[in-house]
DNA sequence: GCCAACCCGATAGGATTTGTCAACTATACC
DNA sequence: GGTATAGTTGACAAATCCTATCGGGTTGGC
């Protein structure tokens, strides 16, 4: 089940790339995406859903290029997923953003399936909304031990 | 994200439905069609596939139907969706079953996407590879109060 | 004015999901 | 043996979503 999509893997390094930055510095989509191995169209895309949201602003012309509009430790993981990806709940009727009836139950308070995934849901919520890109920048680099 | 399948769901319900059957007496697929509201040819393919991964048995002819072929409480969550919606983990790069490289990331020991995204299937694993169809069968049934 | 860079809408190919159809095979029962 | 029952098989179709690309438009700096 529940692959996460690619845009949310590029959005999510986008944003890393960006908190790396030095001094909230401008960065530019094309050095994005060619750093980090991004479709520049693609990519492009999903920075203005980004900003769209309100978690970057941007400068057009020369010298222009996107910054983060927080710091990075308040942006979340759950944030920016439910941007790119939607609702982060693996069934509508469990989504505390997008709640929507699921069709084919007609008994929602006696749904196994619900009772059950309720739990997947928390679980998953729990860390999704307390990693921010913050802990993501600060994860250790480990060495590639060459040769 | 994330989104469970409606095949998974309709393979739930089913598995519950005849973990609820007396005395391991064998369904029919209309049976379980028409009661839980589930396409029939549908739930064939489903029931097949749980056939073919040894949870299920069958027997044709009148009298004919399926059975779980073992008990309920040994039916797990997690297994059911492997079985029909494939990996758990979000990630190719994180499934234990079937571990894929991830086509874009090149350095995998590095990448945060993936060390994030670890804690996540950590936590949706413990959920479903400890919930069983018996604990659904066990589920308090609440009263629908009909004024 | 002109180049750099972001902004926008459309769209296309492919994969996946959801479901249907027709025909086949095995079993029970008379 | 015939007939009805019920599972088995493989192909296929519609709808949706994902990924990515294209062509142009707009803004800002110099
Ligand atoms: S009510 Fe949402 S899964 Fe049953
Ligand atoms: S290696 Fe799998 S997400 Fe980066």
């Amino acid at each position: 089940m529940a692959m996460i999509s690619q845009k949310a893997k590029y959005a999510l390094r986008a944003l890393i790339a960006l908190a790396r930055a030095p001094q909230s510095e401008p960065l530019v989509i094309s050095d994005i995406a060619r750093v980090h191995r991004i479709p520049k169209k693609f990519l492009e895309q999903i920075l203005l859903d980004l900003k769209r949201q309100g978690l970057l602003t941007s400068k057009r012309g020369k010298g222009g290029g996107y910054v983060l509009l927080r710091p990075a430790d308040k942006i979340t993981y759950g944030e920016v997923l439910r941007i790119v990806d939607g609702p982060i709940a693996p069934l509508p009727c469990l989504s505390i953003t997008a709640y929507r009836k699921c069709a084919d139950c007609l008994d929602e308070t006696n749904c196994e399936t619900r009772q059950v995934f309720a739990h997947v849901a928390d679980a998953t919520r729990k860390v999704l909304d307390q990693t921010t890109i913050a802990d993501a920048v600060a994860m250790p680099r480990h060495e590639l031990l060459a040769s």
